[in-house]
DNA sequence: CATCGTTTGTTGACATGTCAATCATGCACG
DNA sequence: CGTGCATGATTGACATGTCAACAAACGATG
């Protein structure tokens, strides 16, 4: 059991289980989520010195105009929760890969910049990074695929924000 | 700078960056890929006393005959590391979801049998799990783009995997 | 039967995420 | 100018994952 009743009919109700192709998609959509991510995270590591976590915060860093972003707009621009960034800086900062500062017209923020040592280790870790995707989802993938994945891709998306239940509730609806 | 060399020229190398229409691609794909596990586990969390993982594990065993797994044969079906296994079904016993028991045919081996506590569980579980797929995901979508997300979907994964990439070294390939 | 590499599973160290609590500052409003 | 709520960020407890090291049992081989 998972999606489908199957077994004894333990469960009455009206849901409206899965069938067996709609399973097969189910069961690839999974595995996807699941282990691109992961393979991802792998691919960085071995040719890196940079986690996918740590990619994406220097790389939003690197976006900035001079390097510099308040704590609260690299959160909103990841779409993390707070205390998802706050302990991952914490770690970033210690390895030296970015550094926190004060920001003076708002007592309650930090600035984060990026260190040298942050910037050489996105140079480095760039070009695998981008062959990992462009490899691994836009070769194998027809024109049509590719277009038919992003529309797919949007439209869940929207459906879980309008169910509530996006990690950050106020990405838009009304 | 993440998939898009910008900024200074400092990359040189052959890198094929992304396109504008790539970026958004990609971008929208990691969205999802980040969001979707995240979401379910929310839902799942708040209408059942389950998380994702531990659903995942009770539905396989609920998918055998009798209710019973070896560890190994459960780590196959589930695609996850030993370890990862092993983790969490030291936290799920600990909960009474399930309970281990030496397999007699091989003293290395155990047996994960789902506790009454665990088959309540998934069963009161699963219908609102999979309404959460079914309204995020199969009613959101055309026909269309239900097929082109199951290709593509496969194409990935099979592209990783022969990148080396998947978790476990072995699912296919020759 | 002894040996050695393989398989199975656990464990520990650590990276990562969530949630709830906390604390300080900012800001609106009377 | 206070009061009180909203905002920004950190922290701690805990869930979860990875990797590497370990231990025990299996199994092929001599």
């Amino acid at each position: 059991m998972s999606t489908m009743e199957k077994g004894k009919p333990t469960v009455s109700s009206d849901t409206r289980w899965l069938s067996e192709h709609e399973q097969e998609v189910w069961r690839a959509l999974r595995e996807l989520l699941w282990g691109f991510e992961s393979a991802m995270d792998r691919q960085l590591i071995r040719d890196s010195e940079l986690s996918a976590v740590e990619y994406s915060v220097l790389a939003a860093l690197s976006e900035a105009d001079d390097g510099v972003l308040r704590a609260r707009d690299l959160a909103r621009q990841l779409d993390w929760e707070r205390s998802r960034l706050s302990h991952l800086l914490k770690r970033m900062e210690t390895k030296g890969l970015v550094t926190r500062a004060e920001c003076p017209s708002d007592l309650r923020g930090y600035n984060i910049m990026m260190t040298k040592a942050g910037r050489d280790a996105i140079v480095q870790a760039a070009p695998g990074h981008v062959s990992f995707v462009r490899e691994n989802v836009f070769d194998p993938l027809t024109d049509e695929e590719r277009e038919a994945l992003l529309s797919a891709a949007t439209k869940i998306q929207a459906s879980i924000r309008d169910a509530g239940l996006w990690q950050n509730p106020g990405g838009q609806k009304g």
